[in-house]
DNA sequence: GAATCCAAGATTGTTCAACAATTTTGGCCA
DNA sequence: TGGCCAAAATTGTTGAACAATCTTGGATTC
């Protein structure tokens, strides 16, 4: 029996139903990093039988989203220092990439320009968690210049596991509002079509962005009950 | 009852041993692009439940080596014109990043240095597979700089649609041949740390070589079995 | 009291049989 | 030939079952 509640989920939908829901949940940090997904209670709550709910875990694995131990179970995805490095590794040959090789058409510009204002707003207002949406939007945006769905892609996951590791923070201190103006700079520099300075830039914040995460990950050491991923 | 044949698969493995078995047969063609897999007679062929292999689909579908249409059935990826310019859209960008931004040591210029003996060897015997493989070898070697694992996970499924995209096409021309030289040059160039001369050189190539294949792909049109992926 | 070992219980991985929903097939009719 | 419809085949999901593995709690030993 699907739901019945809003209509849309016929047939041959609740497996990718179950995927969206847990995906949206862990994205939110209601499901914290490194809890366990057990099938029973999980199944009961969710209302699907174990198998469907094992496929919508297949998928998720397959997204990084959630890690799979062998006979142990399913967990919410722990990003530590080693996961932090590689997003980087992969932020710090995308983004750059896109800068310099990327299409600029004004209707692109326009929006990057857009999403600068909002971060700026919510500097002005304080909201850390908006300066962080706005942040990642922005080099979300950036990595849309490619005009490819893979990297695409391959950025929405690097952006959701960096979610992951903001929600497996016991202190979440404010990393962007220094980084506001270092964005400004950015989008001028792609509207003045200078995108060696461009892309120097950006490997330039990324790069500081990178030293100062680890930093405060290293001083937070692993108190709390986030277990790490094991290494890779 | 796992394969008791010749002994590794105890318990929680064969999902994952399905889902290979399958990513090697798709792989070495002995599945075709467009070819259908049908659950029931997959399921006999392997000696596994229908449950487990669904589960094994769900892994391909994740990878884009399979295509789920739903309540129709999976089948064989069949890239065409428009996967071809996104599997490019991909190259041109991560390939020059990681010549211009990855970590040249002499051990990794001596591995791209063998490759680069390899594909010769392949052209003087003009054995075509061999310069294929060296090739995408080569390719691969290069987006080894980036250091990142996702990159190059990213850039190995590229490769892997590339190769269907050759067993989808009626007639192999040799593709490769012309392009011995183009990677010598690139190799000399890495080696002699001209990154900027290499990452230009490489744009160069990739245009030209997506040019030459879709080229072809138009000629061809759409005889032969391999019915074309739906477009994005 | 702390550490070790072991059997009972719980959890995961897989299979099987069933059923609803959907698609495909094959024949009938105009 | 072309369209229409019921029958058959196929997919998506469920529930119960079982083997393998992990976890737990207690008894035993030092």
């Amino acid at each position: 029996m699907n739901t019945s509640a809003d209509g849309t989920a016929e047939h041959a939908h609740t497996t990718a139903w179950i995927a969206s829901v847990l995906r949206t949940r862990i994205a939110a940090g209601e499901l914290t990093p490194g809890s366990k997904l057990s099938e029973e209670p999980l199944c009961a709550a969710l209302g699907v039988s174990r198998n469907t709910l094992r496929q919508a875990f297949t998928t998720l694995a397959g997204e990084s989203i959630v890690t799979r131990i062998p006979n142990r179970g399913v967990f919410v995805a722990s990003p530590g220092v080693e996961e932090v490095r590689e997003i980087y590794r992969v932020r710090r040959m995308i983004e750059p990439a896109a800068v310099l090789w990327g299409e600029l058409t004004p209707q692109v510009l326009e929006g990057l320009e857009i999403i600068v204002q909002r971060a700026q707003q919510a500097r002005d207002s304080g909201s850390v968690p908006d300066m962080a949406d706005a942040n990642q939007a922005l080099h979300g945006a950036v990595v849309a210049l490619t005009g490819s769905a893979s990297l695409q892609e391959l950025m929405d996951r690097v952006l959701a596991e960096m979610r992951l590791v903001f929600h497996s923070m016991a202190s979440a201190p404010d990393f962007h509002s220094h980084y506001v103006d270092r964005n400004v700079t950015l989008v001028k520099q792609l509207r003045a079509g200078a995108r060696q300075d461009a892309a120097e830039g950006l490997r330039a914040y990324l790069d500081e962005a990178e030293a100062e995460l680890l930093a405060h990950l290293g001083s937070e050491q692993d108190r709390g009950s986030g277990m790490r991923q094991r290494a890779g």
